[in-house]
RNA sequence: GUGGUUGUAGCUCAGCUGGUUAGAGCGCUGGAUUGUGGUUCCAGAGGUCGCCGGUUCGAACCCGGUCUUCCACCCCA
């Protein structure tokens, strides 16, 4: 019996048009990943559990795939754990593998892994599917790609800039216009905890400062108060929810109100100076702002904070983000390996770009010529003129059976083909062919001695 | 993980408080047109109404479960 054909939720199949769209953006990030002196590479879809878990804190592992063991994969659960039915404790009893969560982790094993081997500072670029055990929204899927450029190895803050750069020269090359970079830094953020002394609920204190433009002032004092932060702390914080002016002006309030502490103050300086290089550097089509409301959830992040809004009037989530951790490598045995990295959401990227209709036209133009098929003597000769527009790089092809004229020319126009070439009994006669032009609707003839006239132009 | 929402032809969607053979547009196939597509006209094919169960004389419609879609939380690209 037939079942019906499904793919798991958040998954998806691509057919033609979004793959060729799809490598469009591929093709454009590889490049500038390129120019900018990174290299690839590539780590499996699954880990060891241990490598992912614990690592994006306990929501990120909830939303991590775990692997069945393979066999018989009760064995090591004994009954008073199979019992409890607890399955945390269970977890890592039956399971030991799990799907890569985003490509950063991975990375940092990898760096561990191939010291030895690695030039510092490693520029590397990465651009794989991950998966989350996320409920679907828009835009958001349990199998997605990230493309990740990230370097290892330099305390420069010059990486900074020279991410915050490549994220223009990508975006200006997809035609994006406007998009938004933010940036932030850790330190301010801690820096701003300190000073309100609330040094120990940095944590609580960013996630609900992140919802600033969402819920409100209202909205986020209500939860700090809720999380324990207190009246007074809140109070004293109270300049934040109102930061405005350029990014300049915004640096002089911060630097007051961080005098205090020494970490704010480190923050406040590394912004500035990624701030004032890129003034002097300029930006092809991205705007820079800093938003000290913008925290991201992972906290491994240590410096800077990066994070890509669409265009305004695109209702998206983040296009991409990114930042420095100090101590990545830590977790694997590695110390004082500085990173920094940012990352694409080729997803959201696609979606943005098909919402403004950005594609280029021709991306869908899969085939430039093709013959119409008049019966076998005919579509030798064409098959014989196929294959010298083949050698020389033109998509052709000699449609399969002499079917009715019209079925081939439908066929043709639905393929969104600009020529088909027509040999028949006539043209073989006199040993030319003809070539319509499916958008002007004309025709004309050339032979079949020297075709190259028709198709050098191509 | 919590709350809500969606599912009818290949696609986009109608379908009355539950009532006989479930409709439209687009697309598809054939014909008008034996060497000309994108326009026109005519004809035709195509549906276990997401799936399983229940209520009922009778279910696309009501109820329960499940899967899926999208949305708000949570979190995130």
């Amino acid at each position: 019996m037939a079942q019906k054909p499904s793919i798991p939720k958040g998954t998806r199949d691509f057919s033609p048009s979004e793959v060729n769209k799809r490598n469009y953006i591929f093709d454009v990030v590889k490049k500038h990943f390129q120019t900018y002196g990174f290299q690839p590479i590539e780590t499996p879809s699954f880990e060891n559990s241990e490598t992912l878990m614990g690592k994006y804190g306990d929501e990120g592992d909830r939303l991590i795939f775990k692997i069945l063991n393979s066999g018989d994969y009760l064995r090591k659960v004994d009954m008073e754990l199979y019992a409890s039915k607890n399955s945390t404790a269970m977890t890592p009893k039956i399971s030991e593998k799990a799907l890569r969560y985003d490509l950063t982790v991975p990375f940092a094993r990898y760096v561990v892994m191939h010291q030895n081997d690695i030039q510092f500072p490693f520029k590397r670029y990465q651009i794989q599917p991950v998966w989350r055990a996320d409920r679907p929204q828009k835009g958001r899927f349990r199998e997605f790609f990230q493309c990740d450029a990230d370097v290892v190895g330099s305390n420069s803050l010059l990486q900074e800039v020279e991410l915050v750069q490549l994220y223009d020269a990508v975006f200006t090359d997809l035609k994006l216009d406007g998009v938004s970079i933010k940036l932030n830094n850790r330190k301010i953020l801690a820096g701003i905890a300190e000073v309100i002394g609330e040094r120990d609920k940095l944590i609580d204190f960013t996630v609900a400062l992140d919802k600033l433009d969402k819920i409100g002032i209202e909205g986020v004092s209500k939860e700090m108060r809720a999380k324990g932060i207190s009246d007074a702390a809140i109070e004293k914080a109270a300049p934040l929810f109102a930061l405005s002016g350029s990014n300049l002006d915004q640096l002089s309030v911060l630097e007051k109100l961080l005098q205090s502490s020494s970490d704010g103050k480190k923050g406040v300086e590394e912004l500035r100076f990624i701030v004032e290089t890129l003034e002097e550097m300029g930006l092809q089509s991205a705007a820079l702002k800093i938003d000290v409301t913008l925290a991201r959830g992972l906290n491994y992040y240590t410096g800077a904070i990066f994070e890509v809004a669409a265009p305004d009037g695109v209702s998206m989530g983040s296009i991409g983000g990114g930042g420095r951790y100090d101590d990545l490598t830590g977790i694997f045995g590695l110390k004082d390996v500085s990173g920094v990295g940012i990352s694409f959401g080729l997803d959201r990227i696609y979606l943005v770009l098909e919402e403004l209709n950005l594609f280029p036209e021709a991306i869908d133009r899969s085939l430039q010529v093709l013959c119409v098929n008049f019966g076998e003597k005919e579509a030798l000769s064409s098959l014989k003129l196929v294959s010298k527009m083949r050698s020389a790089g033109i998509k052709c092809d000699v449609y399969p059976s002499s079917a009715k004229m019209q079925k081939q020319m439908k066929y043709a126009n639905n393929r969104n083909v600009p020529y088909v070439i027509l040999i028949g009994e006539q043209e073989l006669a006199n040993n030319s062919f003809v070539v319509k032009d499916m958008l002007k609707g004309g025709q004309e003839t050339y032979s079949l001695e020297k075709p190259e006239e028709f198709y050098k132009s191509l």
